[in-house]
DNA sequence: GCTAAATGTTGAT
DNA sequence: TCAACCTTTAGCT
């Protein structure tokens, strides 16, 4: 399940997979027929990630083909033969030597050039992104009386961030989710957001989130297991790692947060 | 076989 | 603030 850094390391392996090849395009189930009929046997010239948004771009096509997983889309993929489709099966992409398949995804749709713009106009500065601009999420935030729990899961102040990654970056800097935006001093942010790229790079390349440090996961040696691999995250009522206390947790903005009341004090 | 939950976003109220 | 939407899967019966 996405957060940003699926979206870019999808972004990679699909530009390895597709990318300067002609592609087959189908969609099964038939919700982007009209769509797949168009990219079907064209070249694939390149495929990015903003935030949680992919975008590929086709040879001879000014429409670029915006894909967004939201909360259950999946893409799986493999080398041909390619399985018979099987389930709700919005998009496949075929070269000569693999198959890759979209299911459930929000978005997965043909945009214009303007219509893309316009997307990525409306998102703040992706952490996995070599051009972002912290400084313009600092300026939100810093003007901002709402709590940085809200802010952090806006994607018009910083892409990318998920659920995850919010409950655990702030547990790492010893945040409450309550604490207001313009509460947070210059070189708290500095240090979020250094430590927001580290951990979303791990992401990209482990392909799993991981954010506790070897000394406070249950098993101190060899590859954190999942139930190793979160501070906060999906731990109501489980010891913090660090102190013990029980792990808080409340509903947000219809979204579940999770903190140490003793190491995030408000 | 049914239900709820899931790392998300949008649009209505 | 809430419901709707897209789909799969885990945990029940």
């Amino acid at each position: 399940m996405p957060e940003g850094h699926t979206l870019h390391r999808l972004a990679r392996e699909h530009t390895r997979l597709l990318g300067g090849r002609p592609v087959a395009a189908a969609s099964p189930q038939g919700r982007f027929a009209a769509g797949a009929a168009r990219i079907d046997g064209r070249v694939v010239e390149a495929v990015q990630a903003r935030g949680k948004h992919l975008f590929y771009e086709f040879d001879g096509l000014a429409e670029r083909l915006h894909v967004h997983l939201g909360l259950y889309g999946v893409f799986s993929g493999g080398p041909l033969p390619a399985p018979d489709p099987r389930g709700a099966l919005r998009l496949r992409l075929t070269t000569d030597g693999t198959w890759v398949d979209l299911r459930g995804p929000t978005a997965c749709e043909l945009l214009s050039p303007a219509d893309v713009d316009r997307i990525a106009a409306r998102l703040g500065p992706d952490p996995l992104r070599e051009d972002a601009r912290p400084a313009l999420a600092y300026r939100r935030i810093r003007r901002s009386r709402a709590p940085l729990a809200g802010l952090l899961l806006d994607q018009s102040v910083i892409a990318g961030v998920g659920n995850v990654y919010r409950a655990e970056i702030l547990f790492r800097h010893g945040i409450a989710p309550t604490r207001p935006g313009a509460a947070l001093d210059a070189a708290e942010w500095e240090a979020v957001w250094r430590d927001l790229v580290r951990l979303m790079r791990a992401g990209v390349r482990a392909g799993r989130i991981v954010t506790t440090r070897p000394g406070h996961r249950t098993r101190r040696r060899g590859a954190p297991t999942r139930a190793d691999s979160f501070y906060v995250y999906g731990r109501a009522g489980l010891p913090c790692r660090v102190c013990g206390t029980p792990v808080m947790s409340d509903t947000l903005a219809a979204r579940r947060v999770y903190w140490c009341p003793r190491c995030q004090p408000v």
